[in-house]
RNA sequence: GCCGUCUUAGCUCAAUUGGUAGAGCAAUUGAUUUGUAAUCAAUAGGUUGGAGGUUCGAGUCCUCUAGACGGCACCA
C-alpha cells in the first residue's frame, strides 16, 4: 500500500497492517500517542488493517477529531460501568456531542445524581483495567441473540439489516459504528455533569430514558479548565443578573411571563429606540396592530387550523375574540386597508408586536422562552423581481446589528418540508433561491436545514449563542407563499392589473426578550454605556465639602443625556465604589478636593483599577461620543 | 407536556436519627464624614411555596398542588 503523510511523504505499507504497525513504523513516539488514523478522511480504529492507498495520518491528541473520539469512547466506558452496576438496565444511544458525551439508559428504578458518583468511580476502575477495545462485524442472527435482552438495541439492529458491528472491550459489548479509542486506559479526565430525561429515539410517544451527560478530556488542566467555565456560565446567566441587576423579574403568578423593573426599562428602550431609528434610515414605516382580534381573523390566517393549541382565547359580549401569536394578520389588514400600486413596492411595514403563545411549562426559562414577548416585526410586500435585493439589504442590517453587540451568529437556510407545504414546488424552488442568491451576494455562508421550512414558506434563521453555548434563534428571514392568497392582496401594476405581492416576513432580534437576555449573558450585565442603566456615578469624598460639585457635574451632565448619578450616601469611599462595581456601572467618579479645584473628575471603568483624571468639560465629551457611536468602553 | 431534582427571611445558605427555625449580606435606626471593592452598633424580618395526611410532636416522612432548575419533546 502507499500512502501519503500530511507532509507530502510516502509510506509503503505491507497489505494487512494496521494503524498500530503504521504509527510505530512512522515513529515509536507516535505510536504512543496514536488514538486512530484517518485514511482520505475517513477515521478508522488504529486495529484495523489499513485497506488500500490514499492520504493517511495519525490522530493524536491535538487533531480536530480527538475530542470527539475520546468523548466517544468515554461513553461507552460508562455504560459499561452501569452494566456493571445495574446489569438489569438497558443501554440505548450514547454518542459524542460537543461539549462531550452522553448515553441513554432504561434504568428499571430511577437513579439520582448522588449515583453518579459511584458510576464515575466504577468507570476509573474499568478504565484502569486496561481493557483493548475492539471492533468486529457480525452476522444478523449474531447480533439479534448478543442483545437479545436489549429491546433498543434488537429494534436498532432490525433497522440496520447487514454490516452490523459491536465494539467491545473486557466483558462489555456494544452496538457502534465506531470509531474508538485502542483502550480503555486512554481515558482519564473525565466526569459525569449531568442527570435528564429524553426520550427513546426523540420521540415523545416513546418511552423516556435516563440520559447521564459526561465530558472528557485528554489532560487534568483542559477538564479543570471546562468546570470552571461551567462555574463561570452559571456567574452569566441572566436570571441571576436580571435579579442582581434590577433588570427583570418573573412572579409565580405568571410562569413565563416576565415584569420590567426600571433598569431593565431603561435597556429596553434604548434597544427599541435604536431599532426604530435603524429602521428608519432603512426605509421601514411603522404600525401598532391590536393585541386582540376576532376568531375570524385567525381562522382566515390559518393560526386557528394549525396552532390554536398555543393561542390564548377570550369572549367579548358573544364573539370569541384571540389574543395575538403573531403581528402578520394584523399587517395585511392595514396593507388592504388601501389600494396599493407597483411604485409603492416595496413596501417595508415594522411593528414591534406584543404576542403570547401558550409554550409548554417545561419549555419556558427566564427571557429566553417566555409566553409574552415583543417581536421586532416587520413585512415587506414586494414584487418579485425586488424580492433578493430585499432579503441583501436584510442581511447586511442583520450583520451591522449583530457585530455592533459583537455577537457571532451562523445562518441557517430551511428549505421546503417532505409534506407539509402548500404552494408550487416551483414557487418554493425560486424563493429557496433567492435566499440563497442572497447570502452569495454578501459573501455569508449557510447551513442548509433540509425540509425544516415553515409550511408557507423557506426561511433563513441567524443562531446566535449564549453564554451557554447554547444557539437560540434571533432574526429570521421568512418568505410567505400562503398568506397573501388567504388574504388575497393585490397591487396594481403598469397595465392596471392586479399582481399577488411577494410578501417577507422578518425579524431581527426576534424576541426582544430573548435578545435582552442573550445580550445580559454576552455583556456578564457590564454592558456598554448606551445600554448601561446607570452611566456614571459620582462619589464625593466628602458629603459637605464636595457634594455640591458632584451634583452640578451630574446635572450638566444629566442635561446632554447621560444617565448619572450622585451616590452621597454617608458610607466610606470604599463601600461607595464597591457599591457601584457591584452594578457594573460604565464609570465610576471620585470628587474630592483636587477634582473640586481644577473642575477635573478622576474616574474608573468598570472592573478596571486604573484612575484617570481629566477636565468635567472633556469627560462630558468623551462619555457623549461614546454613548453616541455605541462604542463598547 | 414528559423524566429527574429542588423550594427555609429580599439574597446566599444552616438546622443530629422527626423534638417546635439560625447565620452572613441586604433593609431600617443611630453613631461615624470617610480619596478608590465591605466603619461600628442596635432593630426588625419566617403559618419553612400552598393544601391535606401520618405522628404526642413535621422544615424533616407520605399524598396532592403551584413554581423553579437540568434535559427531552415542542418552538408559526
Amino acid at each position: 500500500m502507499k500512502l501519503i503523510l500530511p507532509n507530502g511523504d510516502e509510506l509503503l505499507l505491507d497489505n494487512g497492517l494496521t494503524g498500530f504497525d503504521a504509527a510505530a513504523k512512522l515513529s515509536a513516539g507516535l505510536a504512543k500517542k496514536a488514538l486512530a488514523y484517518r485514511l482520505d478522511g475517513k477515521i478508522y480504529d488504529l486495529h484495523a488493517p489499513i485497506i488500500g492507498n490514499g492520504h493517511f495520518e495519525i490522530i493524536t491528541e491535538s487533531d480536530k477529531d480527538a475530542f470527539e473520539l475520546l468523548n466517544h469512547s468515554t461513553s461507552h466506558l460508562l455504560a459499561h460501568a452501569i452494566m456493571r452496576l445495574y446489569s438489569d438496565a438497558h443501554i440505548g444511544f450514547g454518542p459524542s456531542i460537543e461539549e462531550g458525551f452522553y448515553y441513554d439508559i432504561d434504568f428499571p428504578s430511577p437513579i439520582v445524581e448522588s449515583n453518579l458518583l459511584a458510576i464515575e468511580n466504577e468507570m476509573r476502575k474499568i478504565a484502569k483495567e486496561n481493557h483493548r477495545i475492539i471492533r468486529r462485524e457480525v452476522s444478523f442472527d449474531e447480533a439479534l441473540k448478543l442483545f437479545a435482552n436489549n429491546p433498543y438495541k434488537v429494534e436498532l439492529i432490525k433497522e440496520i439489516g447487514t454490516n452490523i458491528s459491536i465494539y467491545s472491550q473486557g466483558d462489555f459489548f456494544d452496538l457502534c459504528i465506531g470509531p474508538h479509542l485502542p483502550n480503555t486506559s486512554m481515558i482519564r479526565y473525565f466526569k459525569l455533569v449531568s442527570l435528564a430525561g429524553a426520550y427513546w429515539r426523540g420521540n415523545s410517544a416513546n418511552k423516556q430514558l435516563t440520559r447521564i451527560y459526561g465530558t472528557s478530556f485528554f489532560s487534568k488542566e483542559e477538564l479543570d479548565k471546562h468546570l470552571a467555565l461551567l462555574e463561570e456560565r452559571k456567574k452569566r446567566d441572566h436570571r441571576r443578573l436580571g435579579r442582581e441587576l434590577g433588570l427583570f423579574m418573573i412572579s409565580e403568578y405568571g410562569p413565563g411571563f416576565p415584569f420590567w423593573l426600571p433598569n431593565g426599562m431603561i435597556l429596553r428602550n434604548e434597544l427599541e429606540n435604536f431599532w426604530y431609528k435603524k429602521h428608519e434610515q432603512e426605509g421601514y414605516t411603522f404600525i401598532k396592530t391590536p393585541i386582540m382580534l376576532s376568531k375570524e381573523l385567525w381562522v382566515t390566517s390559518g393560526h386557528y387550523e394549525n396552532y390554536r393549541e398555543n393561542m390564548y382565547f377570550c369572549q367579548i359580549d358573544d364573539r370569541e375574540f384571540a389574543i395575538k401569536p403573531m403581528n402578520c394578520p394584523g399587517s395585511l389588514l392595514v396593507y388592504k386597508n388601501e389600494l396599493h400600486s407597483y411604485k409603492d413596492l416595496p413596501l417595508r411595514v415594522g411593528e414591534l408586536g406584543l404576542v403570547h403563545r401558550h409554550e409548554a411549562s417545561g419549555a419556558l426559562s427566564g427571557l429566553f422562552r417566555v409566553r409574552t414577548f415583543t417581536q421586532d416585526d416587520a413585512h415587506i410586500y414586494c414584487r418579485e423581481d425586488q424580492s433578493i435585493d430585499e432579503v441583501v439589504k436584510m442581511l447586511k442590517l442583520y450583520d451591522e446589528v449583530y457585530s455592533l453587540f459583537g455577537l457571532s451568529y451562523h445562518i441557517e437556510l430551511s428549505t421546503r418540508p417532505e409534506k407539509k407545504y402548500i404552494g408550487s414546488i416551483e414557487n418554493w424552488d425560486r424563493s429557496e433561491k433567492a435566499l440563497a442568491e442572497a447570502c452569495k451576494a454578501i459573501g455569508r455562508d449557510y447551513v442548509v436545514n433540509e425540509g425544516d421550512g415553515a409550511f408557507y414558506g423557506p426561511k433563513l434563521d441567524f443562531k446566535l449563542k449564549d453564554s451557554m453555548n447554547r444557539i437560540w434563534q434571533c432574526g429570521t428571514i421568512q418568505f410567505d407563499m400562503n398568506l397573501p392568497e388567504r388574504f388575497d392582496i393585490t397591487y396594481i401594476d403598469q397595465r392596471g392589473e392586479k399582481v399577488r405581492p411577494v410578501m417577507l416576513h422578518r425579524a431581527l432580534f426576534g424576541s426582544l426578550e430573548r435578545f435582552i437576555g442573550i445580550l445580559i449573558e454576552h455583556y456578564g450585565g457590564a454592558f456598554p454605556a448606551w445600554l448601561a442603566p446607570i452611566q456614571v456615578n459620582l462619589i464625593p469624598v466628602n458629603n459637605s465639602l464636595h457634594a455640591d460639585y458632584a451634583h452640578q457635574v451630574a446635572s450638566a451632565l444629566k442635561a446632554q443625556g447621560v444617565r448619572a448619578q450622585v451616590d452621597d450616601s454617608e458610607e466610606k469611599v470604599g463601600f461607595r465604589l464597591r457599591n457601584s462595581q457591584i452594578r457594573k456601572i460604565p464609570y465610576t467618579i471620585v470628587v474630592g478636593d483636587n477634582e473640586v479645584r481644577d473642575k477635573s473628575l478622576t474616574y474608573r471603568l468598570y472592573s478596571q483599577e486604573k484612575q484617570v483624571t481629566i477636565s468635567a468639560v472633556e469627560f462630558a465629551q468623551m462619555i457623549l461620543d461614546e454613548i453616541i457611536t455605541k462604542r463598547h468602553y
